[in-house]
DNA sequence: ATCAAACTAGACTGTCCAGTACTATATGTC
DNA sequence: GACATATAGTACTGGACAGTCTAGTTTGAT
């Protein structure tokens, strides 16, 4: 038995996949539940066994979906080296944060969320947790460290980690977010746009 | 008869308006036209008369609130006066653009439009170019005149006009998306974050 | 006053869909 | 091999909803 899941557990990460993908697609009130049931090849009956209601089968995924997300985000937090250029290593750490979010999937689980906040505030609240919350709360305490060794003047770490975080991540989410996945600059561009808002980020906060 | 309006007319706006509430109350799916009629006190029958289909409705609706408020914040750019205080001036610019866009109402269509990218792409096109395209092209050609005279630095206006607007918009829009309106910051917390976005950005920008 | 166009009220069609019921088959554990 | 549990397949219930239809009323221009 492949993985070591045995029937009961194949079937359930069938259905999470499969919702995954329709939500994503189509939406909250979009999705139906005979759609879910086909895609994962699994009968309507044994959705219903591992799943409460399809309100309870979307608040997991999302959940879990923006979880692994912020973890991944988080893993990608670059070292800083005493030896290395600070402007460079800002502009890896701006690039490695720019290169998780904007994926397709992680563009349209933000465009679901944001649908749906009147629906499901909880999720959207999750959201802004483990992501931009979670993110600018990491660079707050780099830029404490980094202060702490005189290579940044930063009076207010939160506000710096704010302003870094919205220089680098602003312009090409918002774009993508409203003009689709076309929109996703290439690596090139992204490392470009990162070296821009390190310069203007060090202007403001880098010593001398 | 009132606002020189004859019945037609009457109709023909208080759908608009019922609409307008109903959509952003329940997003696109989850608005049925009967409680469009309902709310205008008006038959279906007169609904379907004045608009097509629910779909174009919905269309008509969110075009017109999107030109709309482009046309309000296009408006609200402050006049820069050459006895002025630079920093002073791009304060109040930022705090003008945060004060039209922080709103309930436009807050909620921005995440109606996102919702529906998948379904309605024309819409957030037209909502990214009428709100932070044409903020931005504004910008840019406000800093193009300042860099002539001598009081900014820029290379790429463009650029420029990028980092200025996130830096001002990005935080309190984004955290409103998600948490909802009463995320809403006060004038005062505009007022001091517009300040700190616009001591970044003449750190970057300003002269010497 | 006349008349066409706009409107009301409510029934109706066709479709979609969350969730359930039922019967038969497959799986894995003892 | 026996037995409990999971699953398939499919039909069903009950409600929602876009859009239409019909018959009678109101409005406003001539």
């Amino acid at each position: 038995m492949a993985a070591g899941l045995n029937r009961s557990e194949r079937k359930h990460k069938a259905i999470l996949d499969a919702a995954t993908q329709v939500f994503l697609r189509n939406g909250y009130l979009g999705t139906n539940m005979d759609d879910i049931a086909a895609l994962s090849a699994v009968s309507k009956q044994t959705v219903y066994k591992h799943f409460e209601s399809k309100e309870a089968l979307f608040i997991e995924i999302v959940t879990s979906m923006v979880s692994v997300a912020g973890d991944t985000v988080h893993e990608r937090i670059p070292q800083f080296r005493g030896s290395e250029d600070l402007a460079a290593y800002l502009v890896n750490y701006g690039y490695q944060q720019l290169s998780v979010v904007l994926t397709p999937q992680l563009m349209q689980l933000r465009r679901l969320v944001i649908g749906e906040v009147s629906r499901f505030p909880e999720l959207a609240e999750v959201l802004y947790e483990r992501g931009p919350k979670r993110a600018m709360a990491s660079l707050a305490a780099t830029f404490t460290h980094l202060a702490g060794q005189g290579l940044l003047v930063v009076d207010d770490a939160s506000v710096a980690a704010s302003h870094f975080n919205w220089l680098v991540m602003a312009e090409p989410v918002n774009r993508v977010m409203l003009l689709g996945d076309i929109a996703i600059p290439k690596p090139e561009e992204l490392h470009r746009h990162a070296r821009e808002g390190v310069r203007v980020f060090l202007a403001a906060y880098g010593k001398n």
